[in-house]
DNA sequence: GAAATAAACGAACATACGTTCGTTGAACAG
DNA sequence: CTGTTCAACGAACGTATGTTCGTTTATTTC
């Protein structure tokens, strides 16, 4: 009935991010209650607030640092990369992949609940995103002023991009068919194919649309 | 206190699900309460049991009906296609596209609260999206037995072009930049190039990626 | 016009939620 | 060894939730 033998404060922590990360995942973070959360660390639901003032900041924390690490080794990654042709462009589409296969459930958390964010958190988080669209929309038109690339609309097709960039974490399974190569792989091609500076397509003249 | 001068059933019920919408849509399912959606109607809570036995039959009922008409139209623009070479791949991306544009509520909605939905209720969604996600494995399939695509997978690859089209529901607003049309074209051109029978892309050799 | 049905209401139910509080005993600093 | 801090606890608070119930009056049916 009183502080536990062993108990670390770090460590406890992390085991409730850990936990928190799981079930948000699975269950949305309304549908998520401290109760389940403290259960699943083995510890009652006062407890949690020895480690983080409100449930709000348990999940905008989660969603923050996520987007931080994925600035930093998006970076990371174009620093690493080649100047050559589209080097730049392909390093940043291979992180991207990389890192949401690798980290379903925070991205997954990080697209899905941003609604679940108090106003001034939403606003922060929204900075960071459009930071990191920001970075692809720059390399598109680098590509496009090399005219390496055909760019109607750098946002837009930036954002489609990164829709089906992302949406791989939605079916992505570790044990699937495809490894995460194959599934970068395929995806790079598909990208960088449609993107291609190339004789525009022949527009369909049998169907009505 | 007792029945409402004019009031008529089943138009209180498609106020009901048209706000059930909207409000789901802004703050999801579990943080969108009874009370809430009574008043947006303008009833108490308790008359929303004349229409709907629960609100998770609300949410089953919005979600199934939106794929059930999803599926009805994509048959109908595929059987209203030509027969010419990619024109039923067209007619499915554009048809997508518009409905996704033009139903963003019921499309967010169906992608982002299936979690919410009962065992029961979560399967049968599961089902009808499969037969969907089927229609673009057979197209696809069919295009490359034609010789007229490169496909590595077909499933992944539906499920990467369908994740970006779905996408659009995400960030689309009607009184954005682009309208429709030249969106579906962007997203079009993208992803028939994407696809498109051509020599493979020399791989990169600059950089680590 | 009477009987049956439809569609609203106010009041209340049990339950669950996020959170606060004071307390207790382990871990650590001097 | 002593005093302080840390990390757990049980108990409770106020509020909100989905839902049920019996009642009331408009509308429809015969």
């Amino acid at each position: 009935m009183a502080r536990i033998a062993g108990s670390h404060g770090p460590t406890t922590a992390a085991a409730i991010r850990r936990a928190g990360l799981a079930l948000i995942h699975r269950h949305g973070y309304e549908a998520t209650s401290l109760r389940q959360l403290a259960a699943a660390v083995g510890l009652r639901p006062a407890s949690l607030y020895n480690h983080f003032p409100t449930k709000q900041a348990l999940l905008f924390s989660l969603i923050h640092d996520h987007m931080i690490d994925l600035l930093a080794g998006t970076e990371a990654a174009l620093e690493a990369a080649g100047r050559g042709p589209l080097a730049r462009l392909r390093a940043f589409l291979a992180h991207h992949l990389r890192y949401h296969l690798d980290r379903k459930a925070e991205v997954f958390i990080a697209n899905f609940e941003l609604r679940a964010l108090a106003p001034g958190n939403h606003a922060a988080v929204i900075g960071l995103r459009r930071r990191y669209e920001g970075l692809l929309i720059g390399l598109l038109e680098e590509e496009a002023a090399a005219g390496r690339v055909t760019l109607p609309d750098a946002p837009v097709t930036a954002y489609a991009v990164l829709a089906m960039l992302t949406g791989a974490c939605t079916w992505y399974k570790p044990e699937g068919r495809l490894d995460p190569e194959a599934i970068i792989a395929l995806h790079t091609d598909l990208v960088l194919r449609g993107l291609a500076a190339a004789p525009p397509l022949a527009r369909a003249a049998s169907g009505p649309e």
